[in-house]
DNA sequence: GGCAAGATTTAGATCGATCTAAATGGCGAA
DNA sequence: TTCGCCATTTAGATCGATCTAAATCTTGCC
């Protein structure tokens, strides 16, 4: 069933159907009804894809996260999705896996798609020069949350050194001198953003500053670092700062396996905020990340780059907000 | 850059570049490596969609879970996609979260983007009228984890009654006997055939049923379930089965806020057993539904589907294992 | 050398839409 | 009546590939 079946049944000529299909302000009234009502009686589907080789766009992009699995790219994800459905957009999606070489591959199967742009979190260890390929070959592209290329380009993230440096701040009011962060070892511009922000912090207000513990975002390896935190030189932390809610959670276990009340003995803080968070016990001290938020952004700023290729970049840089719960200590001090 | 023009470059024709593209044995072996020397040195990109047009197939499926943002659809993304990566194809994503109508939409959009097939996990309220006209207009279709059709197509999915039978079977080896269920008031077919799987056992036993307790799978729905659990008519049940494993971790924190220890005091058994199962305290015992080898199940079985849409209908029902830890008192006991 | 068989290559139509540029029809004004 | 203008409609080329059916080129063999 096809544009020109609909075209003869309707009396009309393709090209006139076709205006219709694309609501045209040149049709007349009449013709306009009577090809809808061919369409409605034969049963006709749009064929988006004959439309796009034609016109020359395909109102679909591509959607690359680095670990769909992790409670926080889900609800980027979420957000995302919402944005392009109001739109009428659609996204393929692809898992990374923080793996380069598949993030090249699908990169390169959305370019056989011809989608008219990116969202992607580079994986670990993607060079800028992936990047800038993309924009050598003209294909709108918009990180979220990491970036290779300094950030200069599309670009949509929380803040996470100011996160951070809400966090220390925080945990000095509360009296801590003592603080720790477990999240190194990563290479992503996230992850070195938040060292430095909590560098930055414990530097100004005069702080010793530990050795990063090294930490993959796995309850697994939060529990496992807290044997590095627990060195006693010169003394045992008083608080400790992590990379993400998962690390923190599995500092939380590591600490109570060891006889540490997280929350009393040793003040714990994450990093995003997602659902879990509220609910453990003790109910982590976070900072919410709105992941959700970021996806809606980072969708809306990619279809306005697909509009406008040559418009300067935009970096949006959402504040997180600190939550603080029980883990942190400060309800018990008041 | 298109194939008319590697042609050119090349000194073939475009028909001859066509073969090359789809590794044609037909083609000379010199005049393939010249054909391709072409086309690394333009940078050529083939156009799937131009070749799809005319093929006739978008090697592209739709993909549709009713909320993304539960860890439990987000492994089964993970399947899906890993298996599709393997098979060269690439998935569009739409979170319907749980309305017909939205579903409806994507529905309608992956008709017009001409999908080979669509993979769904239909949402709660969604008539079987919408499964049986796919059918009609010959679009392959793979129902997950829910069925809207008394699950006769193709349809992949954890064994839930089984789940439930052997939760049951191991709480009353453990000697329970007031054994009650908190899940109810959902109208998918995964919690009519959990429900079932209860009652079943339970009858099997020859011990009271308890009234099913409505629960959303969310965990304030879970804490807030625990007042209705406690009406001890007859008496208090010592244990206590679950929709899911985010029900269960709600309902071991109500129970907690009530002074009742989940593990010691009343058993709690969750389902699915997403990743915090194993690190919540107490780690909650639950059937294991592995969604990561369902989504793989499905996805192969729609491409076998796309590639035989006459052949019958398959099932594929995995049976649950049941993951013994700490909330079920097991471990006390020994 | 001639011919059939097999191996390669190709011209031209085609998929289902959109685009351009031109055709058509109706109507008021000269 | 004829013309010009505006509102509609349309023919035919086009997007970038694949498909069919036929053309061309090699061989091997008599």
């Amino acid at each position: 069933m096809t544009l020109k079946e609909i075209a003869r049944h309707a009396g009309v000529s393709p090209a006139t159907v076709s205006l219709v299909l694309r609501s045209s302000p040149l049709v007349a009234k009449t013709t306009q009804v009577r090809v809808q009502l061919a369409m409605d009686e034969l049963g006709y589907v749009y064929h988006r894809a004959a439309a796009n080789l034609r016109a020359g766009s395909t109102e679909t992009i591509g959607l690359l996260v680095s670990e769909i699995t992790n409670p926080f790219y889900a609800e980027l994800t979420a957000g995302i999705d919402a944005a392009l459905d109001r739109a009428g957009w659609v996204a393929f999606l692809a898992n990374a896996g923080e793996s380069p070489a598949r993030q090249d591959r699908f990169i390169e199967r959305m370019r056989e798609q011809r989608v008219d742009g990116l969202l992607l979190c580079p994986a670990e260890g993607t060079l800028p020069d992936a990047i800038q390929r993309l924009r050598q070959v003209g294909l709108p592209c918009v990180q979220m949350l990491r970036h290779v290329d300094g950030g200069m380009r599309d670009y949509v993230s929380p803040d996470y050194q100011l996160g951070m440096t809400l966090a220390v701040d925080h945990l000095v009011g509360l009296g801590h001198r003592r603080i720790e962060y477990v999240g190194g070892g990563r290479r992503t511009s996230a992850a070195q953003e938040r060292a430095a922000g909590y560098r930055e912090a414990l530097a100004r207000h005069g702080l010793p500053i530990g050795p990063v513990v090294d930490c993959l975002p796995t309850r697994e390896a939060g529990a496992h670092a807290v044997a590095m935190l627990l060195r006693g030189i010169p003394s045992d932390p008083t608080a400790v700062l992590c990379y993400n809610d998962i690390c923190a959670f599995g500092v939380m276990l590591g600490l109570t396996d060891k006889g540490i009340a997280p929350g009393r003995d040793c003040a714990v803080v994450g990093f995003d905020d997602v659902v879990e968070s509220a609910y453990c016990r003790p109910a982590l001290t976070t900072l919410a990340a709105r992941p959700r938020e970021i996806g809606e952004a980072a969708a809306t700023l990619l279809l306005h780059r697909i509009k406008a290729p040559e418009a300067r970049a935009e970096r949006i840089i959402l504040p997180p907000r600190l939550i603080v719960r029980d883990s942190c200590g400060a309800h018990d001090r008041q």
